[in-house]
RNA sequence: GCUCUCGUGGCUUAGUGGCAAAGCACCUCCUUGGUAAGGAGGAGAUCACGGGUUCAAAUCCCGUCGAGAGCUCCA
């Protein structure tokens, strides 16, 4: 789908450029928000992954973007803003620098929100070595030194660097290829001192860290460093009050587990002071929706340190509005013609053998256990279960698609570090099915796949999505005209939706072209969820049949798919999205009955009866506390409805309704409170 | 796994060499109260675990375990 024929304007985002100012072959994708149209206020953005190459925005692999971008306004404060964050980068390693002589530099890019960059030192930066940085940092912008842009000579700067003993930047030159043009960027004029005298003395006699102080900066210093740019003019622009230091963490030499570990400083840097408050207040509100703290808070959830990291425990809330979701997903499959497989945990290890996930795959899985001295593994996938449920019985081509689908409980070893709240676990449950099909049912079984995501993806409140088509990568198995016959597949079915996509060029699997959905949050985060998988590795290795319309036995075609991706993942993100106001339909508990005084008890029981006869979610406060404490209770736990009963409704057979979104609605019967509720679970709102 | 930060009643936190504190939750009693905290009392901690330094360790040092952030962005 071509983007829309209004004026874009990109405002914020930079294309990844290979080390020659080029772009390769294969770059990668980078977020560029963009308005769809001028005017439009920052509420109406919209986000894409476009690609920059040959000196043109690409989306989707046409130029379409070119004209509209490269002349406009927001393009030049696009690149100012990229180019305050790489300088702040500098400036924040000529402080370091400037403090901490010892320290050596290697290289500071910037990110989506800013900028970091990795230093060599033994010591560990301190929370409040970042304090005596950002002060640093601030007097040298307040000094507002120019930045000066030199080539260099291979060989002489390579003399230079020498002389610094920065061996890391050492490395870098050497990597850079021959030819390239090699500049270095000053802060300051290149005439004066490298850094500030003061600098050489704390060389020779270091100071106790905490005697350190920010050093003032004169006009006839300087400091440089081996960069391609680009840079600001003068460190004056970057706004002293728009950039804050972060988090200090660890990274390594090259990204390289092996090589040295280095002490990453990252820092956010803006325009604008207001830029900055709003970014930090952004990372304020992703941290109050944080699903570890709301699962905690709403008792949802707990992840027991006595039985290991990565194994989720839940709770009978949490439970409960995940046996809601399970079963709304069985409903909802069963309605679109999957049938459900239960398979078991463990099995014989030959099988992952067969599937090949034992040599791909390996260091993800438990290690396996020995049974009367076979050995048998703990599942890491679904997959090979339903290939051997197929191959029970001789399928006939009359009977495909086969569609087989499993809420399958699987274990894969994630490094510890790794684990985080729900999102990274090591025991987690896939909304796993696999379509076995002719290869003239792919395009249809595809389109049903989306329909069935959307449906799924929007009834949890997900309405908008990211798209991506990843084609044959460079090591691939299966034949070109598999290939060929599959991408188009994926191709018709999503323009049959009418779904624009990005095509990640060469990013499928080695099985397979996918597709895969990212949705976004409430908050404008996105999340990958769905994914759709097109296989011809399996059936091959598994020696999958079925009998076709000549009697001759053909291969089907395994189509891998997940909505939820994985369940207690998908569960974490709903937290997030809602802030743990669930929609009605989802809400662990949906209305509490909150008496006024213990001569309304009896009422209240009969009501409360009567709701939970009806199917509602209902529960009576029973603790006597008085009314208003009633309340607050369940306004923290974030209970949907609370009906209050207290004499006037006993008296008059009412109720009287207090929602989470509205407050309080007043007294009504039974049965009006019943058409509401049915109401918003049938339309899956928020009450 | 690696780097840094952090482990104090069920929960959230204070205390950073000298008697283990507070709020919430829990239990008991009083209060029968009308839309976000009524009052009083009580119980509850081997300060993650193991070792060391010290007259004295929750506090300092070493180790172990666990948690959090980061380890994708490449002069």
């Amino acid at each position: 789908m071509p983007l829309p024929k209004k004026p874009v304007i990109i405002v914020t985002g930079i294309p990844i450029l290979g080390r020659d100012g080029k772009a390769s072959d294969r770059v990668k994708f980078r977020r560029v928000i963009f308005l769809q149209q001028l005017g439009f206020s920052f509420g109406d953005r919209e986000s894409l992954n476009l690609r920059y190459y040959d000196n043109d925005y690409h989306y989707n692999n046409s130029i379409m973007v070119s004209q509209l971008t490269k002349s406009s306004l927001q393009i030049a404060n696009l690149e100012k803003l990229e180019r305050i964050r790489h300088t702040c980068a500098h400036v924040m390693a000529m402080a370091v620098q400037v403090l901490f002589p010892e320290t050596k530099v290697t290289i500071g890019p910037t990110t989506d929100t800013g900028f970091y960059y990795d230093f060599a030192r033994q010591q560990p930066f301190t929370p409040e070595d970042l304090t005596k940085i950002t002060k640093q940092m601030r007097l040298i912008i307040k000094a507002n030194l120019p930045i000066i842009r030199e080539e260099v000579d291979r060989d002489e700067i390579k003399a230079e660097i020498e002389q610094l003993e920065e061996s890391y930047k050492l490395e870098i030159l050497d990597s850079i290829p021959q030819g390239a043009t090699i500049t270095r960027y000053y802060i300051g004029s290149p005439d004066g001192g490298r850094l500030p005298d003061v600098g050489e003395k704390l060389k020779d006699a270091l100071p106790e860290p905490s005697l350190i102080k920010p050093v003032k900066i004169p006009k006839s210093v300087s400091w440089w460093d081996l960069c391609a740019g680009p840079h600001v003019n003068y460190t004056g622009e970057i706004n002293h009050q728009a950039f804050a230091l972060e988090s200090v963490a660890g990274a390594y030499w090259r990204g390289d587990e092996t090589k040295a570990q280095l002490q990453r400083i990252y820092g956010t840097a803006w325009e604008t002071p207001e830029q900055l408050e709003a970014y930090l207040q952004q990372k304020a509100e992703a941290k109050r929706r944080d699903h570890r703290r709301l699962g905690k808070e709403l008792k949802l959830f707990s992840i027991q340190e006595d039985a290991g990291g990565g194994l989720v425990f839940w709770h009978p809330r949490g439970a409960t509005m995940r046996y809601i979701i399970e079963d709304y997903w069985r409903k909802a499959h069963l309605d679109a013609g999957y049938e459900l497989l239960y398979t078991p945990h463990v099995a014989n290890l030959e099988l992952w053998k067969t599937s090949g996930h034992f040599d791909f795959y390996r260091e993800n899985m438990f290690d396996s256990m020995d049974i009367e001295e076979q050995a048998y593994q703990i599942k890491p996938m679904n997959c090979p279960f339903h290939v051997l449920a197929y191959q029970n019985d001789l399928h006939s081509y009359r009977e495909l698609p086969l569609r087989f689908a499993e809420l399958g409980t699987v274990y894969r070893y994630e490094r510890s570090g790794v684990l985080h709240g729900l999102m990274r676990v090591r025991g987690f449950t896939q909304d796993d099915a696999h379509i076995f099909c002719l290869p003239a049912q792919i395009a249809t079984e595809i389109v049903g796949v989306l329909n069935l995501t959307e449906k799924i993806l929007s009834d949890f409140g997900f309405k908008d999505y990211e798209v991506n088509l990843s084609t044959r990568p460079d090591k691939s198995v299966g034949t070109d005209e598999g290939w060929e016959l599959a991408t188009q597949a994926l191709v018709e079915a999503l323009n049959n939706k009418g779904w624009e996509y990005i095509e990640d060029h060469g990013g499928g699997a080695f099985y397979g072209p996918k597709i895969d959905i990212k949705i976004k949050d409430a908050i404008g985060r996105t999340w990958q969820c769905s994914t759709i998988q097109v296989d011809f590795n399996l059936p091959e290795r598994f020696d999958m049949e079925y009998v076709a319309a000549d009697g001759s036995r053909q291969r089907p075609i395994m189509i891998h798919r997940a909505i939820f991706g994985s369940l207690e993942r998908f569960y974490g993100i709903l937290i997030e999205n809602y802030a743990g106001d669930f929609p009605l339909w989802l809400a662990p508990i949906q209305i509490r009955l909150l008496p006024v005084s213990e001569e309304q008890r009896e009422y209240a029981e009969s009501v409360a009866a009567n709701l939970k006869q009806a199917g509602y979610r209902v529960e009576l406060d029973r603790t006597g506390e008085r009314l208003g404490k009633q309340i607050r209770n369940a306004e923290l736990e974030k209970i949907p409805v609370v009906a209050v009963v207290g004499q006037r409704e006993v008296e008059h057979q009412t109720l009287s309704i207090r929602t989470r979104q509205q407050g309080d609605l007043g007294a009504m019967s039974l049965v009006e409170l019943q058409e509401n509720l049915d109401n918003a679970i049938a339309n899956k709102a928020n009450v």
